[in-house]
DNA sequence: CTTGTTTCATAACAATGTTACGAAACAAGG
DNA sequence: CCTTGTTTCGTAACATTGTTATGAAACAAG
């Protein structure tokens, strides 16, 4: 009474495929050159695929940006244990090393122009390593005893801003970047210091 | 020989007034509802004119995007008496003020979804008193004797990168961000001191 | 082999940036 | 006053893209 009937294609190894072909376009084009039909046919299926695996377009977008949260939050993960200072040298790295997503995935949310605003749990968890950093420095009565989720927002929104602007080329154009990335994490040192 | 012709319509007022819809446009629905159609329509004219006084839509998103800047640049004169601290507070109070404007400054560029990057030398000129202020402060000797340039860079990025995850809404979704951002530009106060 | 059901690719649809065409507007000359 | 010539700009066609609807493809059961 249950003819399988036609076989599935739209299966979960097709949903990786579509994320990583979506993820290639993001860096080598951007996201504006982004269209289904070429995704479609860069994994070799049709626009359909993304409608039965995805939704739509907004929701392929973010599901590229939570994986892309996901990718970042194993780098701080990684560089845990280089504390404070490990933390916003692998930040800026992950950001060089992942324009084009990184774009996406602070860029997008920013200018609303396609509705991809990361998932707000994977977005908490990709700050999970700075929070504990800053806690332990704390303990270790290094750092000032502020309410620690609001010391890490606040570096968080330092390197994330100057990273922002390094990768928008907004400011001097003769800017050299990676040593006011360097000052500054350096300021922020001084300024979270106990 | 020269007849004049038919009577100019696309004249500099009505350049005027589109950048004004355009802008209306970008706060009320955000850019990605921007549509030509919509704006020749609430400028009583046709999607011509933006050709004809822009370029098309990614030259009319840059002059808007450069008004703003000039608009943040005011702003930034008018609280430059009041120091690094006023120039910080004055720099959220625009952003919240112009929120959707803002997004379109900033994540415009940096998600490249549409080639709306501000002109170098406008967004260049929104840092002047930025830069005056910390030159000032450390004539004064109460900022560190670093290139002034690039101090101001760094702080422009930690106020930039607050307020930019603040309108993007991402971080911890319970975050007092007032706080954070007063709290940052504490820090930063005390990071650069002499 | 037919039938029935599920799945998915193709094609139609709507919206939008862009471009091409031709009508509108006006001055000069008859 | 009408015709002609030239410039200007609104309308309509075009191409692209996200989305939806339709019908063919694929397979199991009888």
């Amino acid at each position: 009474m249950d003819p399988m009937a036609r076989p599935v294609v739209h299966t979960d190894s097709l949903r990786q495929e579509l994320l990583a072909v979506t993820a290639d376009l993001v860096d080598r084009d951007g996201p504006a050159r982004v269209t289904l039909r070429d995704v479609a046919a860069a994994a070799r299926t049709s626009t359909t695929a993304v409608y039965s695996l995805f939704g739509g377009k907004s929701q392929l977008l973010t599901a590229v940006v939570d994986d892309g949260f996901r990718s970042f939050h194993e780098s701080q993960v990684a560089a845990a244990p280089g504390g404070l200072q490990g933390l916003g040298v692998a930040y800026r790295t992950w950001a060089l090393e992942h324009q084009a997503l990184y774009r996406l995935m602070f860029g997008g949310a920013l200018a609303a122009y396609v509705d991809c605003q990361p998932s707000p749990d994977v977005a908490a968890d990709a700050m999970v390593p700075l929070i504990n950093a800053v806690a332990a420095a704390q303990s270790a009565g290094t750092l000032l005893p502020a309410p620690a989720e609001m010391v890490a927002v606040a570096i968080w929104g330092q390197v994330h801003g100057l990273v922002s602007l390094e990768l928008a080329q907004v400011g001097p154009p003769d800017a050299d970047w990676a040593a006011a990335y360097n000052a500054a994490l350096d300021a922020v040192g001084r300024g979270w210091a106990a």
